[in-house]
DNA sequence: AGTTTGTCACCTAGGTGGCAAAGT
DNA sequence: ACTTTGCCACCTAGGTGACAAACT
C-alpha cells in the first residue's frame, strides 16, 4: 500500500534526536527530565522551518485531541509500555484536521524520533537519585525530582542510548483518502502499536525500552504528477506536540503514571476501585475513542 | 469515499431481477424454490456478456472461498437475518482474486439484486403446502417441498414483491487499492451489514425480508484518465455465484438452517450442543475470518 | 397467524495492568 | 538490582440465536 508514497517517505529525517525547529522556550519545573522544552503553549503546532510548501499541504492545519489528559500524563513523565507482540498507546494520538483541500488525496502517517542521546533507568532510592547515577554521559544538571513516588525514586541517565532502530513509520490505514474525508471526524491512531522486537514483522512502530520518544504526525498531499517524487518536499507538512512526549518503557515506573492510566483507559477498568467517583480526570477523557470507517 | 467511482456505478442495473445470462441449465431437486438454476457447477463464476472490457479487468478471475459450506446452506435454502441495526452475513462473502494488474488501482463493492419478482411466507401446515397459498400471483408451479423441517411448513408464494428497496452498493472498505493488495490474501466482506430499515443511514445494505437475492461482486478498476466516465463500462466486471443467493427475513424459518449456522458460526457457539464432534460441517469451515489490514 | 422487535445469555476477539518468574 | 517476559483475571466491544412481547 505505501508503495505510492515510498520516494517521498526519504525526506522525513528520522535519525537525529528531534529538537524544536521554532520559537524560544523557558526551562520549566513540571517535567521530571532535566532540559525540556515547555509543552501545551500552541493548541496548534507550529512545524517550524520547512522549505516551500504545496498550498494543498500549507494550508493545513491539526488540533491535537485529548490535549489535557496528554498534558496529565505529561506532568507526571508519559509512559508507554512496548511489548513483544505490540502495545497500543494510551492516550491514543487523535487529531482534527482542518485547511485541506478537500478533492486532494492525502497519506497521514506517524513517526518517532528520539528525544535525546540517553538511556534512562529506574535506578537508586529516592534523595540519591541525582548524584549516583552510573557511568553516564550526562552533561544538564537534572533541575527536578518532583513530589511523585517512583516504583523505585527517579529517572537517572544510564548512558548514550542504543543504537537506533529502524525508523518506521505508521500509516493510518485509510491512506490515502481524500480530504473531505480527512477533516470529516476526529482521525484516531488506535491501530499503531509500539514494539521492543527488533525483529518485528507486524510493521510495528520498533522502539528502545528506557528511551525517550517525540511522536510526530505527517500529512502528504498524494500528489497525481508523474515525476511527483521531484516535489516530495513540498507536498508533506509536519506536526509536533511536545505534550505527547514519552518515554518506553516494559512495565511502568512512575506508580502515579499507571494510576492515571487506569483512571483513564476504558480497557483497564478492571483495575480501577469500587467507587468511580475519584478520578483525577474529567469525564470526557473517557469518552470512547472515534473511529473512521470507509464503508459508510 | 466513493466519490471517485459514482460515475460508473450507473452502469450496474440492480432494479431488475437477476437471470444468469449465460449457459443453460435444467432444473434441479435439491432446491426448496422454484425454477432454480444450479449451483455449484462453476467455480468461478462467468459474468456473461458484458461488452468490450479493459484488458485490466476482463483478465481478473474470482473464486469463491467456503464453497462447500455455502453449498450446503443453499441445499436448505439460505437464509439471511436482517435487523434495524444492521446484521452481518453468515457465511461471510470471501473471495480469492487472481489476475489483477499488481500496479493498478481496483474498487471491490457488493450489490444484491431481487432473484424474482415475489414476496414469500412461511405459512400452512406440512402437506397443505402446495394448495392452499393465500390471494398470491403466483405463476409457476412449486416443484419441491423437500425432506426438511420449516418452523411451520413450506416457502409459499404470498404475492408480488415489495416496492424495490434502494439499490444501495457495498465498498469493500480497503478500496481503492492496488491489484497486488488485493491478490496477496482473501478478500472478506465481513464488514457488510444487511438491514430492514429503509430509512437506514448506517450505509448497510437495505433488503426486503422474505424476498429472495443474489448478491453480486464487482471489480473496478479505477481509470486514471480524467474522462474516466466514458469508459466506465469498459472498467469493472461483475461476478455472480449463484450458491450464494438466500432469502431475507427478520427470524429463521427453517430450523435446519439455524442448526447449521450454530454449527458453522463461531460467534453462534454458546448454542451449540457440549459434545463438539457431531457437526455436518467440516473443521475448516470454522477456521477463523480472514481480514485484510492496510497498516502492515 | 404470520412477522417483527427488543432484550438476553453466551460467545469471539482483543486491550488492560498485576504478578511471578526468568533474564541480564 | 534492574529489566523483560509470559500468563492471568478482568475489562471493552461486538456478533450469535433464543425468546417473549409487540405488531399487523
Amino acid at each position: 500500500m505505501a508503495a505510492f508514497l515510498s520516494a517521498g517517505l526519504g525526506v522525513l529525517a528520522t535519525s537525529e534526536p528531534y529538537t524544536l525547529t521554532s520559537s524560544s522556550w523557558e526551562p520549566r519545573l513540571d517535567s521530571p527530565f532535566p532540559s525540556d522544552p515547555p509543552t501545551g503553549a500552541q493548541v496548534v503546532a507550529e512545524p517550524g522551518k520547512q522549505g516551500p510548501k504545496n498550498p494543498r499541504v500549507s494550508s493545513v492545519t491539526v488540533q491535537l485531541e485529548m490535549k489535557a489528559l496528554w498534558e496529565e500524563f505529561n506532568q507526571l513523565g508519559t509512559e508507554m509500555i512496548v511489548t513483544k507482540a505490540g502495545r497500543r498507546m494510551f492516550p491514543t494520538f487523535q487529531v482534527k484536521i482542518l485547511g485541506m483541500d478537500t478533492l486532494a488525496d492525502y497519506a497521514l502517517l506517524m513517526d518517532f524520533v528520539p528525544l535525546d542521546d540517553k538511556r534512562y533507568r529506574s535506578g537508586g532510592r529516592p534523595g540519591e537519585a541525582a548524584g549516583t547515577a552510573g557511568g553516564g554521559a550526562r552533561k544538564s544538571t537534572p533541575t527536578c525530582t518532583l513530589g511523585y513516588a517512583f516504583h523505585s525514586s527517579a529517572w537517572l541517565v544510564a548512558g548514550r542510548a542504543d543504537p537506533a532502530t529502524p525508523g518506521r513509520v505508521h500509516f493510518h490505514p485509510d491512506s490515502p483518502a481524500k480530504g473531505a474525508q480527512w477533516m470529516r471526524q476526529i482521525v484516531s491512531f488506535d491501530k499503531l502499536k509500539l514494539t521492543n522486537n527488533l525483529l518485528d514483522d507486524n510493521g510495528h512502530i520498533i522502539l528502545n525500552s528506557m528511551h525517550r520518544y517525540q511522536p510526530r504526525f505527517h500529512v502528504v498531499f498524494v500528489d497525481p504528477r508523474k515525476d511527483s517524487e521531484r516535489y516530495a518536499q513540498e507536498n508533506f507538512k509536519s506536526f509536533v506536540f511536545t505534550e505527547t512526549q514519552f518515554t518506553a518503557v516494559t512495565a511502568y515506573q512512575n506508580h502515579r503514571i499507571t494510576q492515571l492510566k487506569i483512571a483513564s483507559n476504558p480497557f483497564a477498568k478492571g483495575f480501577r476501585e469500587s467507587d468511580s467517583d475519584s478520578w483525577t480526570v474529567p469525564p470526557r477523557a473517557l469518552l470512547s475513542i472515534p473511529t473512521r470507517s470507509h464503508s459508510g
